[in-house]
DNA sequence: ATGGTTTTTACTGCGTC
DNA sequence: GACGCGGTAAAAACCAT
């Protein structure tokens, strides 16, 4: 036991899973042999064998420079890298960057403007309405898990600003809307100091508690959200009164927790255990008849970890008073 | 992967109603 | 004897490296 570790009990430990990949060699993928990109055609053909590799309609990944002819012969890449990310999986209308026919022949100019505005629209339209549907499915499903977990409304208003952000800074692709909308309004709950679990979060979501845990980690990363470690406090109200003990008990709570503060026996012990066990203790010293496993049972927690802690609590308390 | 720390699980003994 | 409580050892979970 040491008492110099400042570990923090928290659910948003950040996990490096970034990776850079490199840019893939391109080979022909039937000989093996070098390929060169037509710039005229926007082709890219084997030099061995002749197969012409498909080039792409609208590059998935940095879309920016999609319109450029000339960047894209310099970079040309093979095939869509990675259509399983976007939402339609690019099934969805796409217009060629390329200002030509079907036949390759090239465009007017009238025509060419006009494709211009089409493409630009066909790409707002398209984002746009998948943006839509994307975020009214996530924010039903932010409201249903927020009232079945008596979250009141200014949370659910938080949860969605951070389910916003997330889409804005292109967070979904390759994450579940579900999960990241959980894990936005676990971190709402817990901006907002009414803090649930993640083991209660995941009750009512239909994501996995891994897979919350981890999208969870990601926004509140990607997001610069400043998220505290939970303030076991903020637990200890819902206890009291799922227990039905009397306001004194909630009082008595928050002073042990306090002292235990000071005292920095919290750091590096779960929030909800050192809440649980200080409704318990609180009781004891006000003589409320509760047992430890009804306190277990409404905090989630096991009865070792309530004992352990109480213990620490109270040994705390004795400390403080002799200051 | 590994290690250190915390929490959980499972079991046991003790006292009381 | 069931129940509440305390303790312990081993397993599991978790975070950090």
């Amino acid at each position: 036991m040491t008492d110099t570790t400042i570990r923090r009990y928290t659910d948003e430990r950040e996990y490096t899973e970034e990776t850079e990949d490199d840019e893939e060699e391109v080979v022909c993928p039937e000989c093996g042999g070098d390929l060169v990109s037509d710039g005229e055609r926007g082709e890219t053909v084997c030099e061995e064998c002749g197969l012409v590799v498909e080039e792409d309609e609208i590059d998935p990944g940095p879309e920016w420079r999609a319109f450029d002819a000339k960047e894209k012969d310099e970079k040309s890449r093979v095939g869509a890298p990675t259509t399983n990310m976007m939402h339609d999986k690019g099934l969805s209308t796409n217009i060629g960057w390329q200002d030509k026919d079907a036949y390759g022949n090239s465009l007017s100019s009238r025509q060419r403007e006009k494709m211009q505005r089409l493409r630009t629209w066909n790409e707002r339209f398209r984002t746009r309405d998948s943006k839509e549907r994307n975020l009214k499915q996530a924010l039903g499903e932010i409201d249903r898990m927020a009232s079945a977990l008596g979250l009141p409304e200014n949370v659910r208003e938080t949860a969605s600003v951070i389910y916003r952000r997330a889409l804005d800074e292109d967070l979904l692709p390759g994450r579940s809307i579900e999960g990241v909308a959980t894990s936005s309004l676990y971190a709402a709950a817990r901006q907002a100091g009414t803090p649930r679990s993640l083991d209660e979060i995941s009750a009512v979501s239909r994501v996995e508690k891994d897979e919350i845990a981890r999208t969870y980690r990601y926004v509140v990363r990607e997001l610069g959200l400043e998220i505290q470690p939970a303030d076991p406090e903020s637990y200890v109200p819902r206890f009291v009164s799922d227990l039905e003990l009397p306001e004194e008990v909630e009082r008595r709570a928050r002073q042990l927790l306090q002292n235990a503060k000071e005292q920095g026996v919290h750091s590096g012990k779960s929030p909800v255990g050192l809440a649980a066990a200080s409704v318990y203790a609180a009781s004891l010293l006000t003589n409320q008849k509760v047992t430890q496993s009804e306190v277990s049972e409404v905090a989630n927690i096991s009865e070792v970890t309530i004992r352990n802690r109480y213990h620490e609590l109270l040994e705390a308390e004795e400390e403080i008073q002799q200051l």
